[in-house]
DNA sequence: GCTTTACTTGAACACTTGTTCAAGTAATAA
DNA sequence: TTATTACTTGAACAAGTGTTCAAGTAAAGC
């Protein structure tokens, strides 16, 4: 049977996501990819260069998603639509529910230097295309004018993150919804006063 | 030198804190508590029941520190200094910023049984306490008589749960003012339809 | 003083971890 | 067929883990 790329780097990512870094032992990882540590360690360099490949998939999608967002004719919508998925992902999918790169901070300094910069380069591009939701729904109308961009991007990442690690560990669907709603009652009520640049 | 209880479960958390559950090998422990593995094996019965003895401690000083800000005479206020003061901690206890039950939550698996119990008892209380202090807002006039209790303790929770999340990664202390003044300004607007009881 | 009890010590143990590499197998080229 | 190259295998390794226990030390009781 001829070795499969995509296939292999998809049976890493569900058990690195599953288990997180550290537990995802060099073992279990050899059994969900079907290999010997020998292979294993011919195509990636270490475990660690693994989980970055890894990460770095994980961040590429999560950016053309969340640009595909900022580029729907309702950011709003698309914006309710891109939260809600992950958070009502079936049972078997129940560990796709909390985010792998906010999984993944608490054992940073267990990966390589390289490995960590991708991760933080994941939540900084998320943070950048956060940005770009807001921008294009104050451009459509959908948020008003003086919604303050940069604070207001951080917050709703920030809410995201919760959310997703909320219905981690909550089943209750009901729970879920309504945090959801709260969320996008608060997304276009008002804001604190931001302090002035210069004073 | 006599042997310190007090202090050694002190210095346990500290470690247990900063580093984790597994991270904190048992050498590690060792040297912060300046104790040999036959002394520690002695009084605790093993890694495990040392880690719920801290978990049991800080359960019960966050729970006495809850009813407090319930029976305050200002809740709300009483409620903004709680949730604050942990934000803004100085460089040097950063990390005591992140909740360490929800640090613990990835590693839940690796602990015995009597132990997950502890920390998710330690959650549960949380938000019991949560409750209390809304209800005795309400009673006091500084939120609406029609907030969803159940629902917005949840909130409340994993709003505060987010920004503790959201301060340890991040410096940006005007970031995290702006975050701490909208939590306050959504949680006494607008709350969403709450699905009937019966239907 | 001596005996008994309570506590401490740290080398050693069994087990797990990520990683290596000589030997083996399959595919390709001549 | 034979020679060369590319890839795979899995036992073995060094370093790390939590834990034990025979031996040693200090304190308390008489």
């Amino acid at each position: 049977m001829k070795y499969n790329h995509t296939e292999a780097i998809e049976k890493a990512t569900q058990l690195f996501w599953q288990k997180g870094f550290q537990a995802s032992g060099m073992r279990d990882i050899q059994h969900a990819l079907d290999m010997r540590p020998g292979s294993i360690y011919a195509r990636f360099k270490s475990k660690d260069v693994l989980f970055q490949t890894v990460v770095e998939q994980y961040n590429e999608c999560n950016r053309r998603k969340l640009v595909e967002v900022a580029n729907a004719v309702s950011p709003i919508n698309a914006l309710r639509e891109f939260i809600i998925t992950p958070l009502t992902g079936s049972e078997d999918k129940r560990y796709a529910r909390q985010c792998l790169l906010v999984k993944t901070i608490p054992e940073l300094d267990l990966l390589g230097i390289n490995c960590q910069q991708v991760v933080m380069e994941g939540i900084t591009t998320s943070r950048e295309c956060f940005i770009l939701v807001i921008e294009s729904a104050i451009d459509k109308n959908e948020l008003p004018a003086n919604t303050p961009v940069s604070n207001a991007a951080d917050w709703l990442m920030n809410q995201f993150i919760g959310l997703r690690a909320y219905a981690s560990i909550n089943d209750d669907d009901m729970g879920i919804k309504f945090m959801v709603d709260k969320l996008f009652i608060d997304l276009t009520s008002a804001w604190p006063e931001t302090q002035a640049l210069s004073e």
